[in-house]
DNA sequence: CGGCATCCTTAGGGATACTG
DNA sequence: CAGTATCCCTAAGGATGCCG
């Protein structure tokens, strides 16, 4: 197999499916979802949600991004609905703010994992990688079609209208 | 199940990893790819690249960029291995350019539709779908471990040390 | 057709200082 | 601790015009 996937990469159009149909511009979902992942503060806001910041220092810290732009990305974040604001108290202590995810940010993590598992391959290892908590075994992303398919190269997969009604 | 899925979406973070382990800053595998894939016009372009333009102007016309925007990203993203220069000559017609996925930009499309597919569930549908070629059966982005179990919730997960020479 | 040069505007983000 | 306010710099991107 050569470096190049070149045409076979192409994913296939249902009969001629143009623009209005859904696929592009404002209407295109990878357009509109990043709109809401906008910059890369966000992306990384998120990621550390993932690995356990509540608390805003603790995002500052561990983005190592500046305290205004923490804060703005909070405060969208908040605003578009992945994450929410929490307030806890631990026994004896003074209340504290801090974020967490919601279901819609939480759902974001196959996104998060699929960027990881193309970076982990082809701009080199890091050093961590993604695990099953209690298997242990290393954990992969997958394209899979409704009847059970593995589907390995962009070449097999086809965009089309959606059906009425479906999801 | 409420809205939020606060605590339980965090990872579980092995032991006691920290920030040289691996898995920050310059380290940081999001972060790397997020520095590749910059903007959000490189995430069009590649897009693009996957429903099948090829030429120039089908990038400008169909990511509705500015042509000098197009020209950076295209030459950054064949800088950076993701597409590859082609020239192709119809019958009778004078050699033309192009462009084309190599197998490390084709290799983005899990992330891709793992993109699309959060979007289309929390932002709304856009009307097309992505299928398994031939089979017809919509497709989905599934997390899955070696051991075979599908991996629903980030609270299943962890994040540890990867062994010495593992991929 | 396939760009590049120039100019301009806006958005992203750092540094520093300050406040409830 | 959890931010805001201010200032400033750079990067992203559009519009227009030119060129091999």
């Amino acid at each position: 197999m050569s470096d190049t996937a070149a045409s076979d990469a192409k994913i296939h159009l249902e009969g001629r499916l143009e623009p209005r149909d859904g696929w592009r511009a404002e209407t295109c979902t990878i357009a509109r979802t990043l709109d809401v992942l906008r910059t890369k503060s966000a992306m990384l806001v998120i990621r550390e949600a993932f690995y356990g910041a509540e608390r805003f220092d603790e995002f500052v810290a561990r983005t190592e991004l500046s305290e205004p732009v923490v804060a703005a990305r909070l405060r969208e974040l908040v605003a578009d609905g992945l994450l929410e604001r929490t307030s806890y108290r631990e026994p004896g202590q003074r209340a504290r703010q801090g974020y967490a995810l919601t279901a819609m940010g939480a759902d974001l993590f196959p996104a998060l994992a699929a960027l990881m598992q193309w970076g982990e391959r082809w701009l080199g290892p890091s050093g961590v990688r993604l695990e099953h908590h209690g298997c242990g075994a290393p954990l992969t992303v997958e394209l899979r079609c409704e009847a059970g398919h593995t589907v390995a190269s962009s070449g097999d997969i086809g965009l089309a209208r959606a059906p009425r009604g479906s999801r």
